[in-house]
DNA sequence: TTGATTTCCATATTTTCCCATGATATACCT
DNA sequence: AGGTATATCATGGGAAAATATGGAAATCAA
């Protein structure tokens, strides 16, 4: 299964359309069961997440194996109301159109402080729509952060194999 | 497992096309799980390592089997994210042509100052791409830093199996 | 009606695809 | 062994398709 991969930035219009990078729509019409040549894919956009400092987008496979993770704790559990909460209150379904495009909500570019560019960030089964500058910022930091204490490192020996 | 070795310059052109060494091109194929006979291999370009001063080009199995490793962190920890970003943000799918050409776009070429020429450079499980004095520069200052102390011994001494 | 949203069309630029060439290399055949 | 046909390789150029983006017309909603 690919994944999203890589970074772009594209222009947001007046409307609120923005071009979903073409290499993510490849992602996304994998990712959708209903999905055939000549179409365009649906999918999934939460914006609860992160602090709303950014968007999500997941295929809707991906979104699957999300809610399917939550269907497995106790029905009525606080975790799980919690989970459902912010994955399906604060979600909404998105189509690419024709051109490639999506248009984002007023409301989800407010959150997200997204005014005329979006940055689009491969996160590998999901992926992330920023403003620009914002998204530097948490780059920035987060690059800082691991330098500071050295975590690089200890983050990459996460990756050792240990059965 | 074939490997990734030696070395190979090649010119880039105006559309930022390269060829890819063939013995690279034969692993690639043997690390792609889609390949078989008469198509290209895909494979990965991770641009984000090393200061940026090369590229990186990984084949999907040994990409995968870094993701495996990811997917087993606990879906939103602090850790995963961290190397989701780390790993899927600064990447790209690439794919070889049918002349064993892959074309790497401007971003990429203005990060390693690739301009007309790229060496490509066998590192075993991965292969690099230079822009071709950086790599002389680089290789230089290590041949030098391993001679001054006279390291290389301690070096290989490293491989001495320790259990 | 009027503002917003969706659909459709237009286009410059980028990227991909396809074919061509010269240079090596490999195989084959007598 | 010599010579010839056959691949493969690195590279170039042009045609065709895809991408990102802008705007107009059509549709919808309040």
């Amino acid at each position: 299964m690919r994944r999203f991969r890589g970074e772009a930035e594209n222009k947001v219009d007046g409307k609120g359309r923005v071009s979903i990078p073409a290499p993510f729509r490849r992602v996304l019409e994998e990712g959708d069961p209903d999905w055939s040549d000549g179409f365009n894919p649906n999918f999934v956009l939460v914006y609860g997440r992160r602090n709303n400092k950014c968007l999500e987008g997941y295929s809707l496979k991906s979104m699957n194996d999300v809610d399917n993770l939550v269907s497995r704790l106790p029905r009525y559990s606080k975790e799980r109301e919690i989970l459902e909460r912010l994955l399906n209150s604060q979600s909404i379904y998105a189509q690419v159109d024709e051109n490639g495009r999506i248009v984002l909500p007023p409301k989800l570019r407010q959150l997200a402080k997204i005014t005329s560019k979006a940055m689009f960030v491969g996160m590998g089964e999901k992926f992330q729509i920023w403003e620009p500058d914002s998204y530097q910022e948490d780059m920035e930091l987060m690059e800082q952060k691991l330098s500071e204490n050295n975590l690089e490192e200890e983050i990459y020996s996460h990756l050792d194999d240990k059965e």
